[in-house]
DNA sequence: TTCGCGCATGCAAGCGCTTACATCTTAACT
DNA sequence: AGTTAAGATGTAAGCGCTTGCATGCGCGAA
């Protein structure tokens, strides 16, 4: 078992006794090859264990089958497990992943864009619409083909897969209101350059707007971490008019509020409900149980990653479907009830 | 804004006056250019917005910088954070992370190792040590510089970041053999390709042996989900000398299992105790709170980048660090009391 | 003045692969 | 048998970059 230098087309070419074309034919186009060469051709490949040399092909071909996601961080798990299925989908398809991580900071996202392109990402997966006009104006003058994810709107001019943040925000908003609650607050991601924080407090204000009775408290802002979250609750609760329930646009922000409240002995939901926005494991394992916004995260990974090798292999009689909205669902668990 | 043809080598050598090795110099070693002549070449550089082809350099230089990580699956939290310390590491280096994910299948694994280098990858990131002698021979016979995180062990011949998995688990279990108990069960992760299951058994077993009064009343194996993780808790319930203590090899598992538990109205820690294993968010959340073993995940991460971008980039000074090994502790939540 | 040396730069040969085109084979027609 | 089209294979020209080597230049020492 010595080490061995790694075999070039040409080798597996004078091996199986034909031309490097036809070799590089069998492998990228088998059906050009005639069956019992490409036999030939197979064994040879084995016996010398032969690998493609990935720089040799992008040249030539210029195209790498590979693919770029850029998310805030992997840390938070509902961008963990839509990543995962998305990475999963794009095996199939014998494409490789690229990840960058943004930390919800625009500028680190565009270094992260520029970092993966330069790579050679035949395409790229984006969380969220809202960017600089930098990067925008970047990705359409190179022309990289991307899709967003975790956001739908029908007016964005690129392919999004996902669902209305604004929409189901209000839902939610909807379904505490007419469980009695008058008094609000929210507990927000932090919103710069985070449009689906943003689109989250704007659809609880439709809401709102929609019930005249009912007001926004207060609106915190917090980073996606459970100190951080209750430290926001502190800030509510310093507040006179303490709101009945508290709207957090993210399970992390819940359960960490959650747990704040619990240090405080505070009851939830008897002194205040709290609903949350993800569904990620955290809200079915806490106590009580986190009533919450389900998000398809892996339906959403899945089809983003197979819009994103329809847009890369301009599929014949694939229809084109640049963008698609899937729904979210309210789940019920125990943290909001009625008011009084 | 107009769609612009990528700009190569030349033309901006041709802008900026000087030949395309002066400027692949002025990328790749600065210092080789004189400063007036680096002036010009970064000025012509950015005006064309000149990105260079990934796939010329690679074929060129025979090196990518990138790295590819195969992962069990991102959707445990454990390694999605881990992920995420390795791939801030490595941004830093600008070196790029390929992920692949071998949803804890050894043959899986394989297929991501070749897909990732015949990617290019200039070196690989591995969980655990425990593959079949195919893989081993490959990595061997290719001399891909990899390191193996999540595990340690000094009698292997490449380089591993982690901790040791059945000192931990010993460790674990002689904490929970001191609170009184002697009849334990086991909770762990399936086998089959996975090292740190069966390591965390062995620990286990070590501490029993060494405790004579106290013994292993069965062994369940469930994958990592909080269904088959309650359903190997009510095989364990079904026997006849049920346990005192219940020890998982996993925090989702051990959570999957107080679910479970409260499922059936069954109180935890006082019809049994529980541990788990990883201290992950849902250790800490779940109510009572989980007594666990907390892995350092991100330390790992970033450390294992570390070793591995020396593995890479043979560097002058750098003293050969191959193998380090962490440490483990053990975090008391309210899962685990006294026997009676 | 001459020589030599070091530095900055240019020249040009590939790196391993893909693919348009040319060539050859074969079989199905007239 | 002659003609042709379709299919299989080979030929060779790059793809965009890096890098060993050659060149040219300026300066100090002899």
């Amino acid at each position: 078992m010595h080490l061995i230098k790694r075999p070039k087309l040409e080798d597996v070419a004078k091996l199986a006794g034909v031309s490097t074309a036809s070799i590089s034919r069998c492998i990228n186009n088998p059906k050009k090859v005639a069956e019992p060469t490409r036999l030939r051709i197979q064994s040879a490949i084995e016996t010398l264990e032969y690998m493609p040399h990935f720089g040799g092909r992008a040249l030539a071909s210029n195209r790498t089958n590979t693919i770029g996601a850029i998310i805030p961080s992997m840390d938070n798990a509902v961008f963990a497990s839509g990543l995962q299925a998305f990475q999963e989908v794009l095996s199939h398809a014998r494409v490789t992943l690229l990840v960058g991580s943004s930390n919800y900071d625009p500028s680190q996202e565009f270094e992260q864009i520029q970092s993966l392109l330069s790579q050679g990402a035949d395409g790229l997966l984006l969380i969220g619409q809202d960017r600089p006009q930098k990067t925008q104006d970047f990705l359409r003058k190179h022309a990289i083909p991307h899709v967003l994810a975790w956001c739908f709107s029908t007016d964005i001019s690129c392919s999004s897969v996902g669902f209305d943040n604004r929409k189901s925000a209000k839902k939610i908003a909807e379904h505490v209101i007419s469980y009695g609650h008058q008094k609000l607050a929210i507990i927000a991601g932090l919103k710069a350059g985070n449009d689906r924080a943003k689109e989250r407090i704007l659809g609880i204000k439709d809401a709102v707007k929609e019930n005249p009775d009912t007001k926004i408290v207060t609106i915190e802002q917090c980073k996606y971490s459970f100190t951080e979250a209750g430290a926001a609750l502190d800030r509510i609760l310093s507040f006179h008019k303490s709101p009945s329930a508290i709207i957090c646009t993210s399970d992390v922000i819940a359960v960490g509020a959650m747990l704040r409240a619990k240090e405080l002995n505070l009851r939830i939901p008897n002194d205040f409900s709290i609903t949350g926005f993800d569904d990620i494991n955290l809200a079915q394992v806490v106590t009580p149980g986190l009533t919450t916004v389900r998000v398809p995260q892996q339906e959403m990974g899945q089809k983003a990653a197979k819009v994103l090798l329809d847009l890369i292999n301009p599929n014949l009689d694939v229809p084109k479907s640049p963008s698609q909205e899937l729904m979210t669902t309210i789940v019920e668990r125990d943290t909001l009830i009625k008011f009084q």
